[in-house]
DNA sequence: TCGTTCCTGCCAATTCGA
DNA sequence: TCGAATTGGCAGGAACGA
């Protein structure tokens, strides 16, 4: 029977040829599908590496977007954790970056670099030990099973290790050794229309010591209370503390990798109690709906909800699926839409604020009639056991059931468009839509009907994304303007009047050019910086007012005395308290001049600040002044170098621009540039 | 209080694509 | 060529900081 037996082969090298592959494809942003902004610097990832590496990710791309921000880790160190990420490596940080980066470790969940500040005394089955500075690793017994709960200890080089103290396990290494480091600092030259910001995932400050509390086990009365809501609310922006987030993105680390066996409960990390597991509820709550009061403890709503979660989840879940995904899951029929509703809006793009902050309300799903699925919300509110119904959304397929949204008019030509409809029963539930849902409230008692776009769908002139993947060629100075598509808003619809919703600070907007304006603000796509100083503007018109300055052009002119002012403001302030009169009334009061040293309309451009800038002084003469890092900005007191006329400024635009790459940062954005325009 | 910046509806000019 | 989309300016109020 010898051609019966089983043979079984390992490629001992697999993991690493795999991770090394996915390292360089990362390198060349091959198949990355996130893009991760830290500060001003970009990073292209793919979700499922990073997904698997953080439990912070892992949660987050759950309901996030292709674009996701971080505001709570720097750049320098986000690209530390992601080159970690990539090589399992840490090479050769700063000695006084270690406790950034460990602290940033543990905020995003990646394990390794989390254990790396937890003493070696508080870690179990570590008998392994390292050399000074220059790690190596050291093999555990066969037997030893559990060398992922071990502990790392990163120790000064010069420090002697003594018996017992490091602990580097098979699991990990450290290597103290120069290693040819790959810094990636990912181009999105290619890929930069295709970024859409979905979200600004930001957890909120407030949460920090409930989260801190928790992670320590430490059943203080939480702080976040109506006040903490109204910071997080407040400013219509969702900003959620990342602290939070990874605290308890963190304390779920274990049950996010099911390969690892949950660390002893004296790590670090790990330190969160059990019982707290608050993978699902503690994640949610800083991704919670600023519209959500969550004035009782956290702990107070997170046994109710995940034993709710709980019994709802399908064995297979591993129970870290966020409550989007729960919601999402609970029915076949919706998860399907669901699904299709969110790759349709832009593949690989969940709509992803918005639903982030959905999942800040756990839901629980009961099935309810055929066709029809109820969802049971929990919320943070000051009841954490809320009536039945109470927050309560009705997911009806207007296709096989429930037409009650078909008594709208609107709602009967969205379902004519293969539209699902999804009824909310309270208002809550608004801000956690996706983005491209249309609400139409006021469409019953007190219900808000939302018409999700399913595939196909292009709704309000909407752009379809480019989804053909593009390659750092297909930047050219002549590319044309590529037309995106914008999941950065849903539509509120009352009594017939459309209101942009910003997702990601919930700020309405009665025109969709004034959202798509304002949203530049959270995504920064475009940048406007003065070319006069260093500062950048997210809309054009800010740099506009803000270059005035530098110009002293004044082009407001107070009709009754003379005076000329540099802007409205202070020109109807001069009315109001010189004249005594109201500039905004029917009678003119000013005259604003046309202006003189910015008449060449821009388009997003970033100018070069290493060219001279030309300054118009009175008499409409222009002179080249220094960028102002020299001292020298923005003043025609400066000597002139060279005197320029309007017709040497007002160079027809169009083939001079060129696309430069951006050398700070190491942003290999491409922006364009018109060097010798000003 | 004042100056500056931010915000947003509205509008016009410009650009793009069918 | 024309309609749609994009972009930026303006008005006027609000917020913020010195």
């Amino acid at each position: 029977m010898e051609g019966k037996n089983l043979i079984s082969a390992t490629d001992t090298q697999y993991s690493n040829v795999l991770l090394q592959s996915l390292n360089e494809q990362r390198g060349h942003g091959l198949f990355c599908d996130v893009t991760v902004i830290v500060e001003d610097r970009k990073f292209r990832a793919h979700r499922n590496i990073l997904s698997a590496s953080s439990t912070y990710f892992h949660q987050l791309f759950s309901v996030a977007g292709q674009v996701v921000e971080l505001s709570f880790v720097r750049a320098e160190i986000f690209a530390e954790i992601l080159n970690y990420i990539y090589s399992s490596k840490i090479i050769s940080i700063r000695s006084d970056l270690l406790d950034e980066l460990i602290k940033s470790g543990q905020q995003l969940g990646v394990k390794f670099i989390a254990d790396l500040g937890v003493p070696p005394s508080e870690g179990k089955n570590m008998p392994s030990k390292v050399k000074d500075g220059a790690s190596e690793t050291s093999t555990s017994s066969p037997g030893q099973k559990d060398a992922e709960t071990q502990v790392p200890v990163i120790r000064p080089e010069s420090q002697e290790v003594t018996d017992g103290m490091p602990v580097i396990t098979q699991s990990f290494s450290l290597h103290g050794i120069e290693y040819e480091t790959t810094k990636i600092t990912v181009s999105d030259s290619d890929d930069d229309d295709d970024v859409i910001f979905c979200s600004e995932i930001v957890p909120p400050k407030e949460c920090i010591k409930d989260l801190k509390a928790a992670a320590q086990n430490q059943p203080s009365p939480s702080p976040a209370g109506v006040s903490d809501q109204k910071s997080c609310g407040s400013g219509g922006s969702p900003h959620l503390t990342s602290t939070t987030t990874a605290q308890k993105l963190t304390s779920s680390t274990s049950q996010l990798s099911p390969n690892q066996t949950q660390p002893s409960a004296e790590s670090l990390v790990s330190a969160t109690p059990q019982h707290l597991t608050p993978n699902i509820i503690v994640l949610n709550k800083p991704l919670l709906n600023t519209s959500l009061s969550a004035s009782s403890s956290h702990q107070t709503h997170v046994t109710p909800t995940i034993n709710l979660l709980e019994e709802n989840q399908q064995p297979s879940n591993n129970g870290s699926l966020t409550e989007v995904e729960t919601t999402a899951v609970d029915d076949e029929e919706v998860v399907e839409d669901d699904v299709d509703i969110i790759s349709s809006s832009s593949p690989g793009s969940v709509s992803s604020s918005s639903l982030v902050q959905q999942s800040s309300v756990p839901k629980v799903a009961t099935t309810e009639g055929s066709g029809v699925q109820k969802k049971q919300v929990v919320t943070f509110s000051q009841e954490p056991f809320a009536k039945p119904g109470e927050f309560k959304i009705k997911i009806s397929d207007v296709l096989t059931g429930n037409n009650k949204e078909l008594s709208s008019g609107l709602a009967s030509k969205q379902v004519a468009e293969g539209q699902k409809i999804i009824t909310l029963d309270t208002a809550t539930e608004i801000g956690g839509l996706s983005t491209g849902c249309k609400v139409y409230a006021n469409i019953g008692e007190d219900t808000y009907d939302i018409v999700i776009p399913v595939k196909g769908d292009s709704e309000e002139g909407e752009a379809k994304l480019d989804e053909t993947p593009r390659t750092s060629g297909g930047d050219s100075p002549n590319r044309k303007r590529m037309k995106v598509k914008h999941d950065d808003h849903y539509e509120l619809i009352v009594d017939g009047r459309v209101y942009y919703i910003c997702i990601v600070c919930k700020r309405s907007y009665a025109c969709l050019t004034s959202l798509r304006r304002h949203f530049n603000v959270h995504s920064w796509e475009k940048k406007y910086p003065c070319r006069y100083c260093d500062k950048v503007f997210p809309l054009a018109e800010y740099r506009t007012k803000h270059e005035i300055h530098h110009t002293g052009e004044r082009r407001y002119q107070c009709l009754t005395c003379g005076k000329s002012f540099i802007n409205y403001q202070i020109t109807a302030s001069h009315i109001r308290s010189v004249h005594s009169q109201d500039p905004s009334g029917d009678t003119k009061l000013y005259r604003l001049h046309p202006c003189r040293s910015l008449q060449i309309r821009q388009y997003a451009y970033i100018t070069d600040h290493s060219s001279s800038i030309p300054v118009i002084n009175e008499g409409g003469i222009v002179y080249r002044v220094g960028t102002g890092k020299d001292g020298t900005e923005g003043t025609t007191s400066n000597p002139p170098a060279k005197q320029i006329t309007w017709d040497d400024i007002f160079i027809p635009q169009g083939n001079e621009a060129i696309f430069k790459q951006n050398p700070s940062e190491g942003s290999t954005e491409f922006e364009f540039v018109i060097p010798e325009s000003y």
